[in-house]
Parts: C-alpha cells; structure tokens; sequence
DNA sequence: CTCAGGTATTGCATTATGTGCAACGCTCAT
DNA sequence: ATGAGCGTTGCACATAATGCAATACCTGAG
C-alpha cells in the first residue's frame, strides 16, 4: 500500500537476524544506497534501530519499549491477573494466560510454579500452536472454514510421541475441546509436563483468552492435575464475567 | 528525512498508549483519515499493528518476536549468559546485565535469584539511570563532554532518601566508579534493596555492558554484599576476556 | 605521509508516490 | 426505515521519495 513505509518496515525483520551495514540493506531491499540510508534514518530518530560502533545497524531498544508497553495495555490481561495469581496461590502450579491473533498463539502473562514473579520469557516465541492446552482452546473457537484452513496450514512437530501428528488429528481435538469447554496437554510438548486449560470468553461468547495450569508429572500426575479441572474453570469462569461486565473503561483501583 | 515513514512510526508509540480508531490516529497524527489508514494497512501487512474485533488498531505481535530476536541475537548476551549462571549458582542471588544505548539503559538479561530462569521482564522499562550500579558503571565510560551533557540533561527522581540528587553529585559518582572500576546501588532505587556491579570491556577497553548482583537486605546486609565484590569483578573481567576473544587481560583506564 | 579502495553521505532533477478531497458504503442505534 | 458516524475507495495534483553522480570520509597499504 504506502511503498515508502513498506521498504522501511522491511528493514526490521531483516536486522533481526542480525547487524548489517548499508550496503547489505541496500541489495537485499532492492534499492539505492542512498534511499536505505534515508530510510534508516527515519527508523533510527525513532529509536527502532540503532547504530553500533562499527557503523552497522541494529535493531534499537525503542522496539522493547514498545513491546513492553503493548503487552501491560493488554486489558485482559490486567483483569486476569490477580485472578491468576489467586489461582496460583492455591493450587502452586505454573499459569499461563494466552491470546489469539492472526494465526500464532502468545503468552501474554505467566505465573511462576511457587514464585509469583511475572515473567514475559516466552513472548514473542512461537507457542506450540499443535499441542498447547491454550491454543487448543483458542483455535477451537474460530469458525469452521478458517479453523479448517488454519489446520491445514499448519506444522505438526512431534515434540514427543504423544503430539498430535497432522491437520485431521488436530481438527479432531479441537472439535472435542469445543464441546467440551476445556482443554489438556498431556506430554504433548514435553515429555513430563502436563497441563489442563479453560477458555475465557467476552461478551458475545466468543473465546478471548485461555488459561492453563502446567505441571511436571514429578510433582502430581495427570490424573491428580485434572482434579484442579474445576477450580481453572470456575477461574476462567471469573475472569470472563470481569471482562465482559464492566465494559472496557478500565477502573484504576489504587495499589503501589 | 522520510515523511510518510515518519508518520507511520509515530503511529507506534501512539498505539502503545492503548488501542485507537481511524480517526483518533488521523488526528493525532495531524493527517487526513484516508491516509492514516493506508499507514495502518502497511503497518498491519508488518504484524506491527492488529486490528482488534471493535476495528480498533492496537500493537501487534510482531513486535514482541522481534524484540524477542533483537535480544538473543546481541552477542554479549549469547557469551556473558553461562557466566552470568555460574555466578548466580555461586551466589544465589539475582544477576543483571545491561547494556547502554542512546542515553537510555536497558537490560538485556536476568538470572532471577535461586531460580535459574531467564526472564526479560524488565526489558524495555526504562532503568532508573541515576541510581542503578549498572547505569553508573556504562556512563563512568562515556568521553567527558558526552558524559557532562547527558547528566545535565537526566532527571533525578528521588526514589529513596539515598538517591542521587542532582547532576554534580552525579558527576562526583561517575567519577568515583570510573576511578575504581566497580559501583554499587545501596538503597538508591528501592530502600532494602543493594546492589554491586562492575563492567564488561570490549578489545579496545571500552566498556560494552555491565553486570550487577542484587540482594535484599533482609537477606544479606550492604556490608555481607560487598563480600562478593572480588566474585563480581572476575565474572565481568572473565566475560570482558571471552568478549574480546584474544583472551588478554582488559586494559585499565590511562592515556592514549 | 600519500594514495587507493571502500563505504557513507549530499545535492539535484525527475517522476513515481503519497496525499487530500469528496463520494460511496457499511453498521448500528434510534 | 432512517440517519449518524466511521471506514473505505478512486482520482487529480503536487509533494516528497527516488536514483544518479559527485563528494566526503575512513582504513589500511605502500
């Protein structure tokens, strides 16, 4: 659409492999020297990218900023969170809190196993989109041509050998979790780590967010995790009539 | 230097602030709707911008893939992190490292204290530079004049009673930390928190980054801290050594 | 110290590109 | 139904981005 912003903004990914100097920019953007120097001007007075020492460029820490922010504007997340930590606080366990958008699935908050310190370590990572609880239940809501596409789409990796292998497997699953409203993963990313999920939904019902509680089989088994199966629903349950109660004006309660 | 692309990445930091529609942004911008949205739409073909179910743009996921990129690709990172490990192992409380980039100071990796898991929470917030080891130890190195500017220029929030206060006293501090080659925060930032830090020099004696040990003092005291000092320095010297490559010993301050 | 080879940078003319306008279409609420 | 509000599209115009070629800068070699 906008050219000019097109070439520039074709320039982020490309640094995020790593530093490069003008003249790399240049050839692989197909333009002039001179035009990839404009460009990276621009981007750098916005800090998005920066200039080490040696002259190359790099991605700049504007870029974490921004991440940074994006993720505490979240809204689901600020309401989910103390009902994750609550949750935490009874059952020990690692919580996860995640979203949808566009084909990937993104942790946007955790709560540490006996720790309650927030942690971002897997944003931005690719989540196990075939074996998360959370995407499970995410993608269980999408509509039937584009969850079907989706599907198809998709790599099926075997983390271990209870994965879910391909497309109709994974239709299959899903269409089990839609109808049951919750979700497992049973050793299907690794190995001794199980985890049981449950949707969060707006007003309209449909599936905003999913939740899910991790655990390695050393501390309790499967079977003794999906007893906590009630209590991360009633949790979900909590946080869905939060979101869609009261709008999305967000009330500041104080607290420092 | 580049208008369109400017106005496309001023878009980002407004959205940071919380989502908005078309029309917010045309404002805001300063621009006609029609052409804020052809922004948007490049914007939006990136993954830096999402368009959430209300229409409303928001920040989006590729942003945080590549901040997320962005910090695994910085190579001190890659060589200081087993370091960084060893030392927590040793100590058992939390390590940072931080690097210094355009008047800002950021930190690029955490080794949380007895829980050996990197998180990248604090990435992107701004440090709080006048009090911070770390901060003091990458701004001792900068040249004289630089270094006079961007004091002058910080502000000096008074986080505790112990927080330095203004830009001479800031200054008298530099130069202290450049004289011996460590800093420390005691009780600058938060009251019961200290910390000690010492740099990371790259071939040309420069320093490239910084580290530093933190610890409540209801764990151990200012004094039991600085104990660790000598540790500290020869997990940053051994760092600095493997970051040159030639294996020499870092060069001290002097003349050229 | 000069010189060569490389890279970054600047000024300028040319026109491709982004812009604003106004008209259209959609959704939602009354 | 009806209208208000917002997003979207097509188009004519001129701004603003482009590529070129010439210049400045740096580094290492002679």
């Amino acid at each position: 659409m906008s050219q000019t912003v097109d070439r520039a903004l074709s320039i982020l990914p490309l640094l995020a492999e790593g530093p490069a100097d003008l003249g790399q920019v240049a050839e692989r953007l197909g333009v002039h020297k001179s035009t990839a120097l404009r460009l990276l001007r621009t981007l750098h007075e916005h800090g998005l990218v920066y200039r080490q020492s040696d002259q190359r460029y790099r991605l700049g820490a504007r870029l974490f900023a921004l991440a940074q922010e994006a993720v505490e504007n979240l809204d689901i997340r600020e309401i989910a969170h103390p009902h994750l930590v609550r949750l935490n606080e009874q059952c020990g366990h690692t919580v996860h809190l995640a979203v949808h958008e566009e084909g990937e699935v993104l942790y946007i908050d955790k709560v540490e196993s006996r720790y309650p310190v927030r942690m971002y370590s897997r944003i931005g990572k690719p989540v196990a989109i075939t074996v998360a609880a959370v995407a499970k239940l995410l993608l269980a809501d999408l509509p039937e041509p584009e969850r079907r596409a989706l599907a198809e789409k998709l790599d099926y990796p075997m983390y271990t050998a209870r994965s879910i292998p391909n497309a109709p497997a994974f239709l299959k699953e899903l269409a089990t979790v839609r109808e049951q409203g919750w979700a497992t993963d049973l050793g299907g990313h690794e190995e001794s780590i199980n985890c049981v999920g449950a949707p969060i939904r707006g007003t309209d019902g449909r599936v905003v967010a999913a939740m899910s509680v991790s655990a390695p089989n050393v501390v309790v088994t499967a079977d003794e995790l999906l007893t906590l199966l009630p209590l991360v629903r009633r949790t979900a349950d909590a946080i869905s009539r939060e979101y869609s109660g009261t709008g999305n004006t967000p009330v500041k309660e104080g607290s420092s």
